[in-house]
DNA sequence: TCCCAGGGTGTGG
DNA sequence: CCACACCATGGG
């Protein structure tokens, strides 16, 4: 058992739109990353992962990082909406999960809603994933590159993909050859590394955005999707309509904490607390 | 029936 | 460079 004193909220780092994978369980959830599960929970002020594979979770959960030092340095900025959701949500962290799975979940996440994207990914895994137990109950692993390679378009469809389901094979299908390595991939720069993401049939720039900051871990990144547009107008008195612009105009703003910031202003936005 | 959802592609100006 | 139609799908 993995005990957590702080910073470290499980609804809010679940549920605010950077991972699907999650079912809610008695007191907390089951969350499934790769073949590998845990069940969290918060009791009290502290934070509880219950697992078989701790050092996975640890990563995985990003515990070693200082999340103190992270909200100390928002403060800087000066902007008082955005001091007060980094502390209003402190208990968010940015999850570093499996750069494969990551891939595939925000390719699936273009123009779709985060009920849908949790309902097509839980039925790729049930239909495709691997089979494995945890705690005496059966979960599926996201299925591997291989297995969607093979899949036919009508498969796919089947679990709800759309239009979609040709980026799913065919993305599949570079994994499977070696044109995508996510290994060389992670030695690019940040920049560098958005720049390959992007010649990638089916990834623009607000994927490719989410792929580098919740598989990549890289926080210089910020997803501009349709809450973040309004956040731009409705907070920030923007004026630019180009999502490229408003994208490197919050890089410019937030830097090296940019992913974090976004993370906070977009629950925020959708919890209504801003 | 239309609008929206963690948008992207392709075409035309 | 920008604007715009179109792309599946399901919920409101």
């Amino acid at each position: 058992m993995i005990t957590v004193e702080n910073y470290l909220d499980f609804k809010d780092t679940l549920s605010c739109g950077q991972v699907f994978r999650y079912f809610p369980k008695d007191l907390g959830y089951i969350v499934i990353s790769g073949d590998k599960c845990a069940y969290v929970y918060n009791k009290g002020n502290k934070a509880y992962i219950d697992t078989d594979n701790e050092p996975y979770f640890e990563n995985y959960f990003d515990l070693s990082k200082d999340y103190a030092k992270i909200i100390k340095d928002i403060a800087l900025t000066n902007i008082p909406k955005v001091i007060a959701v980094s502390q209003k949500y402190s208990g968010i962290r940015i999850l570093k999960q499996e750069k494969e799975e990551a891939f595939f979940s925000f390719i699936i996440s273009q123009n779709n809603n985060i009920p849908r994207i949790k309902s097509i990914i839980e039925k790729l895994s049930v239909n495709y994933g691997k089979k494995f137990d945890f705690r005496g109950d059966s979960y599926y692993a996201f299925p591997t590159a291989k297995v969607l390679s093979q899949l036919t378009i009508e498969q796919l469809q089947s679990t709800g993909l759309g239009y979609r389901a040709p980026y799913i094979k065919e993305s599949a299908q570079k994994i499977l050859s070696g044109e995508i390595d996510f290994c060389n991939l992670d030695k690019l720069s940040t920049v560098d590394l958005k720049l390959a993401l992007l010649k990638i049939k089916g990834i623009g720039d607000k994927v490719a955005n989410c792929i580098t900051l919740f598989g990549f871990n890289r926080s210089d990144s910020f997803p501009v999707d349709t809450w973040i547009e309004k956040i731009y107008r409705e907070d920030f008195n923007g004026t630019l309509s180009a999502r490229a612009k408003i994208n490197q105009y919050f890089l410019d703003l937030f830097k090296e904490n940019s992913g974090y910031v976004q993370q906070y202003l977009f629950y925020a936005k959708r919890e209504g607390y801003i």
